[in-house]
Formats: structure tokens, sequence, C-alpha cells
DNA sequence: CCTGCCGCCTGCGCGC
DNA sequence: TGCGCGCAGGCGGCAG
């Protein structure tokens, strides 16, 4: 029953983009009736903890999803906010109103497989529920499912326009009011490597491993190029290139939604066709042929082709000449 | 202030 | 067969 399955790819913006406009018109204008939290670590960064994030979100009527990187939030009608961020395993699933309703004091406690939990509860509550939002329409429940619980929700005030504990974070590069320009410079005065500062949301936001690597890769940028030596026209390069492949996921994303179940581990075509270098070592590169190559980075890994993405060199060439 | 490392989490796959 | 470990990785916190 249980058959082994891959995870889906690690949200980051395409996958958050995608999940904002699933999860819109199954939120918008709905007031929220009824919160019950599962696992307290899912709203670990919400002040005052389960009880009161229950508290203060029941009765709220949301109004939007916004995001901005990886992070969305709910909008609320008096200009609040419900903060989300998926982690590296969070889902949100409207539920099936065709199934039978739970009962209700089955769903009391932590949601986690329990020896001592009835046969029946395990049955019909999936062992990654963590937060369940009901709405005063009776309508479809929303879900909050996250297997690793890096993800998490928090109630916002004052944050429908943009949460405070998101006020570091950078525009995303398909935020209308990104600057291109803004953000070359902003990478070339960092003192660090170009992977790095990709992957800082404070320079530029939504980009992750998988991402930053494709980037790279269509740039023909090696992960390890100081910034400070990059040119303005190679760091513009680099940051096209990440806007490009974001775009491109999520408009392959985009149309594999089911109404009734908006997640990130849907089937997106897009990581089984286009990736050309995340996850492909030992592969041909899709430019030269040459095998992908994967390094340890940052406790991970990094995916480059060591002919089109050659290491820079340790010192510019002025020694040499 | 800036940079980079660590710990938080769970489940899968591999080696012994 | 079973156990331990590495790996996946975004992000806040914190050390240097």
């Amino acid at each position: 029953m249980t058959s082994p399955r891959r995870p889906g790819p690690v949200p980051e913006l395409p996958e958050v983009e995608s999940v904002r406009i699933g999860l819109l018109p199954h939120v918008s204008g709905r007031r929220i009736e009824r919160v019950q939290v599962f696992h307290d670590r899912s709203v670990r960064r919400h002040t005052g903890g389960a009880a009161d994030f229950a508290a203060v979100v029941a009765g709220r009527r949301v109004v939007d999803v916004r995001r901005r990187g990886k992070y969305l939030w709910w909008a609320l009608d008096d200009g609040d906010a419900i903060l989300a961020h998926l982690g590296m395993s969070g889902q949100f699933r409207i539920t099936d109103i065709t199934s039978a309703p739970l009962p209700v004091g089955m769903l009391v406690g932590d949601a986690s497989p329990d020896p001592a939990a009835g046969e029946s509860a395990r049955a019909v509550q999936h062992p990654h529920l963590r937060i369940r939002f009901s709405f005063d329409d009776g309508g479809s429940d929303v879900d909050f499912l996250d297997q690793r619980t890096f993800g998490a929700m928090a109630f916002a005030p004052g944050g429908a326009d943009l949460p405070d504990a998101i006020a570091h974070i950078a525009r995303d590069p398909l935020d209308p009011a990104f600057s291109l320009a803004d953000t070359v410079t902003a990478i070339r005065r960092k003192r660090t490597e170009i992977k790095r500062a990709l992957l800082d949301q404070t320079v530029v936001s939504g980009i992750g491993n998988i991402y930053a690597d494709e980037a790279l890769w269509r740039a023909r940028v090696h992960y390890a190029r100081p910034t400070a030596t990059m040119t303005r026209p190679v760091a513009t390069a680099v940051l096209a290139a990440a806007t490009e492949v974001m775009r491109e996921a999520l408009d392959a994303g985009g149309t594999s939604f089911d109404a009734l179940y908006v997640n990130v581990n849907g089937e997106s075509g897009y990581f089984d066709r286009s990736l050309n270098a995340y996850g492909q070592q030992e592969r041909p590169c899709p430019r030269c042929g040459t095998p992908i190559r994967r390094d340890a980075f940052m406790n991970r890994s990094s995916f480059f082709c060591p002919t089109c993405q050659p290491r820079p060199r340790r010192r510019p060439v002025s020694a040499s000449r």
C-alpha cells in the first residue's frame, strides 16, 4: 500500500507560486471558523504557541494569497495575515468533501502515527497532517501537511501587504518591482561565491539549490566563482538565467493542478524532463557531452559541467602577463 | 556589519 | 535481516 515514492521537488519559487495559484480559489473570500494544530513545531514561529494560533486565526476572512520568494501568506480582510513557509516538504491540500467526515474527537491531539491510536483514526488521518483549517461555509477544509516539519505557519499582525517577519527577504525575480540592476550591484558587493549569493534570500529570493545549479549551468558559470570578480554582464547573465529557468518551471508545473489537490509533489513534468545539471551526475552535459560532476558544497551538493563551467582560477590573470 | 557554519527534522537507500 | 549512517536542504541563530 505504502509504495516507495521519491520525494517531490523541494519547493522553490516556481513550486510556491504554483501552490499560491492553486490555493487562491480555495481560500479567497472564505471565513475561517476553526483551526486545529496537530504538531507544535508547525507553529513554532508563532508567539504564543498552538492554542493561541488557533484562537487568533479563527473567525478571520481570507481575501488573497500572496508570495515573496519561498514565503506565502493569506491576506485577511482586516489587514492581518497568516504566513506560511513550506520548508522542505510542506503541502497544502484541499480535503475531498465527498469522503466521510471525521468524528470530532478523532482530530484532537498530535496526528503522528501513534500505536495507541485507534485503527479507524489511522485509516483516515494523514500522518503528516499538521494544521487543519475549517471554514464557516461548510465546504472543503484546507490542510497543511509537512513530513519533515521544516515548514511552518504563523499569524502576522498587520502583515497583509508584507509580514514583518519576512521584511528582510529580498524581492524575487518574478516580482514586478524586482530590480535586476540593483540585484547585480548587491551580488557584486558581496565577498563570497556566486552560488552562496544566489542562495542568500536577502540578496535575491526564491532560488534554492536546484535552480541555482540550473541557472549557473545555463550561464556557464562555476558555482565557486567569487562574486567580487564578476563583471556586471556576467552577474546579469546568471540572474537572467535564474529568472528564465524558474519561469519555465512555473509554466511547466502550473498546468498540472487537480482542483482538489494542491501540493508540490504533483507531477510537474519539469523535474523529469528539464534538468540539465541538478541531480545529473555521470550523465552527459546536454551542451558538450562531458559528464556532469557533483561536488560537496555547503554540506550538500553542487552539480555542474566541468567543461562548460570551469573552476575559476585562483587569481586574476594580472600576474601572468 | 559581514560571512559562513550548525542544528533542526524525517524517510529512504546503501554498506557492513 | 537489521542496524547505523549519509543524504536530501531552507533558514534562523550564532560564532568569529
